[in-house]
DNA sequence: GCTCTATCTGGACAGTGACAAGTTTAAGGA
DNA sequence: TCCTTAAACTTGTCACTGTCCAGATAGAGC
Protein backbone atom coordinates (compact mmCIF):
# COMPACT_ATOMS: atom_id res chain seq x y z
CA UNK A 1 0.00 0.00 0.00
CA UNK A 2 3.00 2.48 0.93
CA UNK A 3 5.76 2.01 -1.04
CA UNK A 4 5.01 -0.51 -4.43
CA UNK A 5 7.56 0.36 -7.11
CA UNK A 6 11.07 2.70 -6.24
CA UNK A 7 10.89 4.71 -9.72
CA UNK A 8 11.83 8.11 -9.47
CA UNK A 9 9.29 9.10 -11.80
CA UNK A 10 5.73 8.47 -10.07
CA UNK A 11 3.40 8.98 -12.85
CA UNK A 12 0.52 10.62 -11.25
CA UNK A 13 1.66 11.99 -8.25
CA UNK A 14 -0.56 14.61 -8.23
CA UNK A 15 -4.00 12.54 -7.88
CA UNK A 16 -1.48 9.59 -5.83
CA UNK A 17 -0.96 12.61 -3.21
CA UNK A 18 -5.11 13.81 -3.32
CA UNK A 19 -6.19 10.33 -2.14
CA UNK A 20 -3.56 9.77 0.18
CA UNK A 21 -4.09 13.18 1.48
CA UNK A 22 -7.96 12.38 2.12
CA UNK A 23 -7.02 8.99 3.81
CA UNK A 24 -5.01 10.32 6.47
CA UNK A 25 -7.37 13.39 6.98
CA UNK A 26 -10.24 10.93 7.22
CA UNK A 27 -8.17 8.70 9.86
CA UNK A 28 -6.33 11.21 12.08
CA UNK A 29 -9.01 14.84 11.42
CA UNK A 30 -6.84 17.94 10.54
CA UNK A 31 -4.98 17.18 13.52
CA UNK A 32 -2.99 14.39 12.54
CA UNK A 33 -2.63 15.90 9.06
CA UNK A 34 1.29 16.76 7.15
CA UNK A 35 2.29 17.32 4.32
CA UNK A 36 5.02 14.81 5.16
CA UNK A 37 2.78 11.99 5.92
CA UNK A 38 1.06 12.67 3.13
CA UNK A 39 4.03 12.17 1.16
CA UNK A 40 5.19 9.02 3.33
CA UNK A 41 2.05 7.08 2.66
CA UNK A 42 2.79 7.72 -1.26
CA UNK A 43 6.00 7.18 -0.64
CA UNK A 44 7.83 9.74 -2.13
CA UNK A 45 10.00 12.09 -0.54
CA UNK A 46 8.79 14.65 2.30
CA UNK A 47 9.26 17.65 -0.25
CA UNK A 48 7.44 16.30 -3.85
CA UNK A 49 4.37 17.66 -2.67
CA UNK A 50 5.22 21.39 -2.85
CA UNK A 51 6.33 20.92 -6.39
CA UNK A 52 2.47 20.13 -7.25
CA UNK A 53 0.67 21.74 -4.79
CA UNK A 54 3.20 24.88 -3.35
CA UNK A 55 2.88 24.19 0.10
CA UNK A 56 0.11 22.84 2.90
CA UNK A 57 -2.35 25.37 2.23
CA UNK A 58 -2.48 24.35 -1.23
CA UNK A 59 -3.08 20.60 -0.75
CA UNK A 60 -5.74 21.40 1.38
CA UNK A 61 -7.29 23.90 -1.00
CA UNK A 62 -7.68 21.38 -3.93
CA UNK A 63 -8.58 18.64 -1.26
CA UNK A 64 -11.70 21.01 -0.57
CA UNK A 65 -12.54 21.84 -3.82
CA UNK A 66 -12.78 17.94 -4.96
CA UNK A 67 -14.81 18.02 -1.40
CA UNK A 68 -17.81 19.99 -2.56
CA UNK A 69 -17.37 18.95 -6.38
CA UNK A 70 -18.34 15.71 -4.11
CA UNK A 71 -20.63 17.57 -1.94
CA UNK A 72 -22.76 18.71 -4.61
CA UNK A 73 -22.63 14.92 -6.23
CA UNK A 74 -24.27 13.84 -2.77
CA UNK A 75 -27.03 16.55 -3.40
CA UNK A 76 -28.01 15.28 -7.05
CA UNK A 77 -27.64 11.71 -6.29
CA UNK A 78 -30.48 11.74 -3.59
CA UNK A 79 -32.20 13.76 -5.56
CA UNK A 80 -32.10 11.82 -8.22
CA UNK A 81 -32.54 8.58 -6.56
CA UNK A 82 -35.66 9.80 -5.27
CA UNK A 83 -37.69 9.83 -8.09
CA UNK A 84 -40.26 12.78 -7.38
CA UNK A 85 -40.63 16.30 -8.88
CA UNK A 86 -42.31 17.88 -5.98
CA UNK A 87 -40.65 20.74 -5.36
CA UNK A 88 -40.76 20.22 -1.41
CA UNK A 89 -39.75 16.83 -1.69
CA UNK A 90 -36.46 17.66 -3.85
CA UNK A 91 -35.26 20.26 -1.78
CA UNK A 92 -35.94 17.85 1.14
CA UNK A 93 -33.75 15.38 -0.48
CA UNK A 94 -31.09 17.83 -1.30
CA UNK A 95 -31.19 18.53 2.88
CA UNK A 96 -30.30 14.42 2.93
CA UNK A 97 -27.47 14.45 0.42
CA UNK A 98 -26.00 17.16 2.59
CA UNK A 99 -26.11 15.25 5.67
CA UNK A 100 -24.76 11.77 3.43
CA UNK A 101 -21.17 13.56 2.36
CA UNK A 102 -21.48 15.03 5.94
CA UNK A 103 -21.22 11.38 7.81
CA UNK A 104 -19.19 10.27 5.08
CA UNK A 105 -16.59 12.73 5.47
CA UNK A 106 -16.85 14.45 7.79
CA UNK A 107 -13.15 15.40 8.06
CA UNK A 108 -13.55 17.36 4.53
CA UNK A 109 -16.70 18.45 5.32
CA UNK A 110 -15.13 20.20 8.64
CA UNK A 111 -12.07 21.59 5.99
CA UNK A 112 -14.24 23.05 3.65
CA UNK A 113 -16.25 24.89 6.09
CA UNK A 114 -14.20 25.15 9.48
CA UNK A 115 -10.86 25.13 8.75
CA UNK A 116 -8.35 27.86 9.30
CA UNK A 117 -5.96 26.56 7.44
CA UNK A 118 -7.63 26.89 4.03
CA UNK A 119 -7.65 30.08 1.90
CA UNK A 120 -11.16 30.48 1.50
CA UNK A 121 -10.58 33.23 -1.72
CA UNK A 122 -8.72 30.53 -4.01
CA UNK A 123 -10.70 31.33 -7.14
CA UNK A 124 -11.32 27.36 -8.47
CA UNK A 125 -12.52 26.40 -4.39
CA UNK A 126 -14.39 29.48 -4.89
CA UNK A 127 -15.91 27.79 -8.05
CA UNK A 128 -16.97 24.67 -6.65
CA UNK A 129 -18.55 26.23 -3.42
CA UNK A 130 -20.85 28.54 -5.01
CA UNK A 131 -22.34 25.46 -7.25
CA UNK A 132 -23.07 23.71 -4.28
CA UNK A 133 -24.97 27.08 -3.10
CA UNK A 134 -26.36 27.40 -6.70
CA UNK A 135 -27.81 23.61 -6.08
CA UNK A 136 -29.78 24.72 -3.23
CA UNK A 137 -31.06 28.35 -4.48
CA UNK A 138 -32.34 26.46 -7.72
CA UNK A 139 -34.18 24.19 -5.21
CA UNK A 140 -35.55 27.34 -3.86
CA UNK A 141 -36.43 28.52 -6.86
CA UNK A 142 -38.35 25.37 -7.97
CA UNK A 143 -40.23 25.44 -5.07
CA UNK A 144 -41.37 29.21 -4.73
CA UNK A 145 -41.26 29.90 -8.80
CA UNK A 146 -39.28 32.62 -8.56
CA UNK A 147 -35.00 33.03 -8.74
CA UNK A 148 -33.71 33.82 -4.92
CA UNK A 149 -31.20 36.12 -6.67
CA UNK A 150 -34.32 38.34 -8.03
CA UNK A 151 -36.60 37.92 -4.81
CA UNK A 152 -35.23 38.77 -1.47
CA UNK A 153 -38.33 36.94 0.22
CA UNK A 154 -36.71 33.03 -1.29
CA UNK A 155 -33.17 34.72 -0.67
CA UNK A 156 -33.84 34.50 2.87
CA UNK A 157 -35.69 30.68 2.35
CA UNK A 158 -32.19 29.98 0.79
CA UNK A 159 -30.31 31.01 3.77
CA UNK A 160 -32.69 29.48 6.16
CA UNK A 161 -33.11 26.03 4.97
CA UNK A 162 -28.94 26.12 4.03
CA UNK A 163 -28.64 27.38 7.87
CA UNK A 164 -30.93 24.59 9.13
CA UNK A 165 -29.21 21.81 7.40
CA UNK A 166 -25.39 22.86 8.04
CA UNK A 167 -26.15 23.82 11.13
CA UNK A 168 -27.81 20.25 11.82
CA UNK A 169 -24.60 18.86 10.85
CA UNK A 170 -22.46 20.42 11.74
CA UNK A 171 -23.61 20.04 15.73
CA UNK A 172 -24.17 16.60 14.62
CA UNK A 173 -20.15 16.51 13.99
CA UNK A 174 -19.15 18.08 16.57
CA UNK A 175 -20.45 15.63 18.95
CA UNK A 176 -22.98 18.12 20.56
CA UNK A 177 -26.36 16.91 19.59
CA UNK A 178 -26.58 13.53 22.13
CA UNK A 179 -30.26 12.44 21.36
CA UNK A 180 -29.81 12.53 17.87
CA UNK A 181 -25.95 10.69 17.96
CA UNK A 182 -27.90 7.35 19.69
CA UNK A 183 -30.27 7.24 16.51
CA UNK A 184 -29.61 4.69 13.79
CA UNK A 185 -29.88 6.34 10.40
CA UNK A 186 -33.60 5.52 9.05
CA UNK A 187 -34.38 6.94 12.51
CA UNK A 188 -31.82 9.90 11.99
CA UNK A 189 -33.05 10.70 8.74
CA UNK A 190 -37.10 11.03 9.96
CA UNK A 191 -35.68 12.96 12.74
CA UNK A 192 -34.31 15.21 9.83
CA UNK A 193 -37.46 15.28 7.99
CA UNK A 194 -39.41 16.56 10.82
CA UNK A 195 -37.09 19.42 11.82
CA UNK A 196 -36.28 20.35 8.13
CA UNK A 197 -39.83 20.86 7.68
CA UNK A 198 -40.53 23.88 9.66
CA UNK A 199 -38.14 25.61 7.29
CA UNK A 200 -40.36 25.29 4.24
CA UNK A 201 -43.77 25.17 5.49
CA UNK B 1 2.60 44.11 28.11
CA UNK B 2 4.97 41.02 27.71
CA UNK B 3 7.67 40.86 30.24
CA UNK B 4 6.94 43.04 33.74
CA UNK B 5 8.70 41.16 36.49
CA UNK B 6 11.35 39.01 36.37
CA UNK B 7 10.38 37.03 39.77
CA UNK B 8 10.36 33.32 39.46
CA UNK B 9 6.70 32.86 40.47
CA UNK B 10 4.11 34.30 38.35
CA UNK B 11 1.35 34.97 41.33
CA UNK B 12 -1.09 34.13 38.96
CA UNK B 13 0.23 32.11 36.00
CA UNK B 14 -2.82 30.14 35.15
CA UNK B 15 -4.66 33.34 34.57
CA UNK B 16 -2.41 34.96 32.42
CA UNK B 17 -2.19 31.98 30.59
CA UNK B 18 -5.61 31.61 29.76
CA UNK B 19 -6.07 35.80 28.88
CA UNK B 20 -2.96 35.44 26.48
CA UNK B 21 -3.93 32.13 25.01
CA UNK B 22 -7.57 33.39 23.91
CA UNK B 23 -5.57 36.62 22.76
CA UNK B 24 -3.51 34.79 20.55
CA UNK B 25 -6.45 33.05 19.22
CA UNK B 26 -8.39 35.82 18.57
CA UNK B 27 -5.06 37.20 16.89
CA UNK B 28 -3.79 34.26 14.59
CA UNK B 29 -6.60 31.75 14.88
CA UNK B 30 -6.29 27.99 15.63
CA UNK B 31 -3.70 27.82 12.95
CA UNK B 32 -1.14 30.27 14.63
CA UNK B 33 -1.85 28.78 18.06
CA UNK B 34 0.90 27.35 19.87
CA UNK B 35 1.84 26.90 23.12
CA UNK B 36 5.41 28.15 23.37
CA UNK B 37 3.72 31.42 22.05
CA UNK B 38 0.85 31.49 25.36
CA UNK B 39 4.15 30.72 27.48
CA UNK B 40 6.75 33.63 25.10
CA UNK B 41 3.46 36.38 25.21
CA UNK B 42 3.05 36.38 29.01
CA UNK B 43 6.63 35.96 29.63
CA UNK B 44 7.73 32.57 30.81
CA UNK B 45 9.46 29.40 29.89
CA UNK B 46 8.24 27.70 27.12
CA UNK B 47 6.87 24.47 29.46
CA UNK B 48 5.50 26.48 32.21
CA UNK B 49 2.06 26.10 30.67
CA UNK B 50 2.08 22.05 31.00
CA UNK B 51 2.32 22.31 34.99
CA UNK B 52 -1.28 23.95 34.82
CA UNK B 53 -2.77 22.20 32.26
CA UNK B 54 -0.93 19.37 31.39
CA UNK B 55 -0.95 19.63 27.23
CA UNK B 56 -2.25 22.07 24.27
CA UNK B 57 -5.05 20.30 24.53
CA UNK B 58 -5.47 21.19 28.27
CA UNK B 59 -5.43 24.75 27.88
CA UNK B 60 -7.82 24.21 24.72
CA UNK B 61 -10.20 22.83 26.98
CA UNK B 62 -10.15 24.96 29.59
CA UNK B 63 -10.42 27.95 26.87
CA UNK B 64 -13.62 26.24 25.42
CA UNK B 65 -15.25 26.05 28.64
CA UNK B 66 -14.73 29.99 29.76
CA UNK B 67 -16.04 29.90 26.32
CA UNK B 68 -19.56 28.20 26.86
CA UNK B 69 -19.93 30.47 30.16
CA UNK B 70 -19.62 33.83 27.94
CA UNK B 71 -21.47 32.16 25.09
CA UNK B 72 -24.32 31.52 27.62
CA UNK B 73 -23.92 34.71 28.99
CA UNK B 74 -24.18 36.34 25.95
CA UNK B 75 -27.50 35.18 25.26
CA UNK B 76 -28.92 35.97 28.50
CA UNK B 77 -27.65 39.33 28.56
CA UNK B 78 -29.84 39.59 24.93
CA UNK B 79 -32.95 38.99 27.02
CA UNK B 80 -32.44 40.68 29.80
CA UNK B 81 -32.13 43.58 27.95
CA UNK B 82 -34.74 43.30 25.46
CA UNK B 83 -36.77 44.02 28.90
CA UNK B 84 -40.06 41.71 27.41
CA UNK B 85 -41.65 38.49 28.31
CA UNK B 86 -43.05 37.06 25.62
CA UNK B 87 -41.27 33.77 24.90
CA UNK B 88 -41.20 34.14 21.26
CA UNK B 89 -39.40 37.43 21.61
CA UNK B 90 -37.30 36.04 24.35
CA UNK B 91 -35.87 33.10 22.07
CA UNK B 92 -35.19 35.20 19.81
CA UNK B 93 -33.29 37.16 21.54
CA UNK B 94 -31.30 34.49 22.76
CA UNK B 95 -30.57 33.94 19.44
CA UNK B 96 -29.10 37.17 18.99
CA UNK B 97 -27.23 36.98 21.79
CA UNK B 98 -25.54 33.52 20.08
CA UNK B 99 -24.68 35.45 16.98
CA UNK B 100 -23.26 38.58 19.44
CA UNK B 101 -21.14 36.05 20.57
CA UNK B 102 -20.21 34.31 17.29
CA UNK B 103 -18.74 37.59 15.86
CA UNK B 104 -17.17 38.87 19.24
CA UNK B 105 -15.28 35.90 19.39
CA UNK B 106 -14.98 33.96 16.36
CA UNK B 107 -11.86 31.99 17.17
CA UNK B 108 -13.36 31.09 20.44
CA UNK B 109 -16.50 29.65 18.75
CA UNK B 110 -14.78 27.58 16.37
CA UNK B 111 -12.26 26.34 18.89
CA UNK B 112 -15.89 25.18 20.77
CA UNK B 113 -17.70 23.51 18.10
CA UNK B 114 -14.94 22.93 15.15
CA UNK B 115 -12.06 21.94 16.64
CA UNK B 116 -10.08 18.54 16.32
CA UNK B 117 -7.89 19.60 18.91
CA UNK B 118 -10.66 19.76 21.32
CA UNK B 119 -11.27 16.70 24.04
CA UNK B 120 -15.03 17.02 23.73
CA UNK B 121 -15.42 14.57 26.87
CA UNK B 122 -14.29 16.71 29.27
CA UNK B 123 -16.58 16.67 31.99
CA UNK B 124 -16.20 20.24 33.18
CA UNK B 125 -16.56 21.36 29.55
CA UNK B 126 -19.61 19.19 29.11
CA UNK B 127 -21.24 20.71 31.78
CA UNK B 128 -20.72 24.33 30.91
CA UNK B 129 -21.71 23.24 27.16
CA UNK B 130 -24.75 21.49 28.58
CA UNK B 131 -25.91 24.84 30.72
CA UNK B 132 -25.99 26.56 27.10
CA UNK B 133 -28.16 24.28 25.16
CA UNK B 134 -30.30 24.13 28.13
CA UNK B 135 -30.63 27.57 28.17
CA UNK B 136 -32.47 26.77 24.70
CA UNK B 137 -34.21 24.42 26.08
CA UNK B 138 -35.75 26.54 28.68
CA UNK B 139 -36.65 29.04 26.05
CA UNK B 140 -38.39 26.30 23.73
CA UNK B 141 -40.26 25.17 27.33
CA UNK B 142 -41.53 29.00 27.72
CA UNK B 143 -42.85 28.60 24.06
CA UNK B 144 -44.83 25.82 23.92
CA UNK B 145 -45.51 24.96 27.23
CA UNK B 146 -44.06 21.53 27.78
CA UNK B 147 -40.24 20.66 28.66
CA UNK B 148 -38.24 19.47 25.46
CA UNK B 149 -36.88 16.36 27.76
CA UNK B 150 -40.58 15.32 27.95
CA UNK B 151 -42.15 16.14 24.67
CA UNK B 152 -40.15 14.83 21.17
CA UNK B 153 -42.42 17.85 19.42
CA UNK B 154 -40.43 20.20 21.58
CA UNK B 155 -37.41 18.74 21.25
CA UNK B 156 -37.62 18.36 17.91
CA UNK B 157 -38.36 22.51 18.16
CA UNK B 158 -35.12 22.71 20.06
CA UNK B 159 -33.34 21.06 17.34
CA UNK B 160 -34.34 23.13 15.05
CA UNK B 161 -33.75 26.39 16.12
CA UNK B 162 -30.40 25.41 17.62
CA UNK B 163 -29.41 24.03 13.64
CA UNK B 164 -30.93 27.15 12.60
CA UNK B 165 -28.89 29.73 14.50
CA UNK B 166 -25.99 27.35 14.08
CA UNK B 167 -25.29 26.97 10.45
CA UNK B 168 -26.72 31.07 10.11
CA UNK B 169 -24.04 32.08 12.53
CA UNK B 170 -20.96 29.48 10.83
CA UNK B 171 -21.52 29.77 7.23
CA UNK B 172 -21.44 33.76 8.48
CA UNK B 173 -17.88 32.75 10.03
CA UNK B 174 -16.76 30.57 7.30
CA UNK B 175 -16.86 33.49 4.72
CA UNK B 176 -19.53 31.93 2.30
CA UNK B 177 -22.48 33.52 2.95
CA UNK B 178 -21.67 36.87 0.68
CA UNK B 179 -24.94 38.53 0.79
CA UNK B 180 -24.85 38.78 4.74
CA UNK B 181 -21.40 39.81 5.50
CA UNK B 182 -22.07 42.24 3.46
CA UNK B 183 -24.45 43.59 5.50
CA UNK B 184 -24.06 46.09 8.20
CA UNK B 185 -25.01 44.91 11.89
CA UNK B 186 -28.62 45.82 12.11
CA UNK B 187 -29.63 44.78 8.68
CA UNK B 188 -27.75 41.72 9.21
CA UNK B 189 -29.95 41.76 12.62
CA UNK B 190 -33.39 42.03 10.73
CA UNK B 191 -32.25 39.71 8.11
CA UNK B 192 -31.79 37.19 10.98
CA UNK B 193 -34.81 37.68 12.52
CA UNK B 194 -36.54 37.57 9.31
CA UNK B 195 -34.80 33.61 8.86
CA UNK B 196 -35.12 32.51 12.45
CA UNK B 197 -39.07 33.43 12.22
CA UNK B 198 -39.63 30.35 9.89
CA UNK B 199 -38.49 28.18 12.69
CA UNK B 200 -41.02 29.43 15.41
CA UNK B 201 -44.29 29.72 13.54
C1' DG C 1 21.96 11.15 -29.92
C1' DC C 2 21.42 15.62 -27.21
C1' DT C 3 19.52 19.09 -24.76
C1' DC C 4 15.89 20.92 -21.84
C1' DT C 5 12.68 21.00 -18.45
C1' DA C 6 9.37 19.05 -15.30
C1' DT C 7 9.76 15.96 -11.61
C1' DC C 8 11.61 14.31 -7.59
C1' DT C 9 15.52 13.84 -3.81
C1' DG C 10 18.21 15.12 0.26
C1' DG C 11 19.88 18.34 3.43
C1' DA C 12 19.25 22.36 6.25
C1' DC C 13 16.78 25.62 9.37
C1' DA C 14 13.60 27.38 12.64
C1' DG C 15 9.64 26.28 15.04
C1' DT C 16 6.63 22.93 17.57
C1' DG C 17 4.69 19.55 21.62
C1' DA C 18 6.11 16.56 25.02
C1' DC C 19 9.08 14.74 28.39
C1' DA C 20 12.69 14.57 32.15
C1' DA C 21 15.68 16.45 35.41
C1' DG C 22 17.05 20.33 37.83
C1' DT C 23 16.22 25.02 40.31
C1' DT C 24 13.68 28.38 42.91
C1' DT C 25 10.27 29.81 46.12
C1' DA C 26 6.52 29.67 49.36
C1' DA C 27 4.25 27.41 53.17
C1' DG C 28 3.96 24.95 57.29
C1' DG C 29 5.71 22.28 61.23
C1' DA C 30 9.48 21.69 64.95
C1' DT D 1 13.94 30.37 64.01
C1' DC D 2 15.28 26.84 60.88
C1' DC D 3 14.22 22.90 58.13
C1' DT D 4 11.50 20.07 55.33
C1' DT D 5 8.44 19.53 51.63
C1' DA D 6 5.82 20.37 47.74
C1' DA D 7 4.40 23.41 44.23
C1' DA D 8 5.90 26.48 40.55
C1' DC D 9 8.92 27.31 37.10
C1' DT D 10 13.37 26.62 34.02
C1' DT D 11 16.51 24.34 31.03
C1' DG D 12 17.75 20.84 27.93
C1' DT D 13 16.50 17.31 24.78
C1' DC D 14 13.85 14.47 21.41
C1' DA D 15 11.23 13.54 17.36
C1' DC D 16 8.46 15.86 14.31
C1' DT D 17 6.79 19.61 11.32
C1' DG D 18 6.71 23.19 7.02
C1' DT D 19 9.48 25.52 3.92
C1' DC D 20 13.48 26.62 1.34
C1' DC D 21 17.50 25.34 -1.43
C1' DA D 22 20.78 22.98 -4.37
C1' DG D 23 21.14 18.93 -6.60
C1' DA D 24 19.90 14.28 -9.16
C1' DT D 25 16.96 11.90 -12.63
C1' DA D 26 14.31 10.89 -16.54
C1' DG D 27 11.15 11.64 -20.20
C1' DA D 28 9.97 14.58 -24.40
C1' DG D 29 11.07 17.11 -28.32
C1' DC D 30 14.48 18.18 -31.69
Amino acid sequence: MTVEKPSYHHGDLRAALLVAGESVLAETGMEGFSLRRVAREVGVSHSAPAHHFGDTQGLLVALATEGFRRFLASMQARQSGCGTQDAGDMLVASGLGYLDFTTASPALFKLMFGSDKLDVCDPVLEVAATAAFDHLAQDIARLRGVSPYEDATAMADVMASWSMVHGFASLLLSGRMHNVQEMDQPAREAFFRQVFARVID
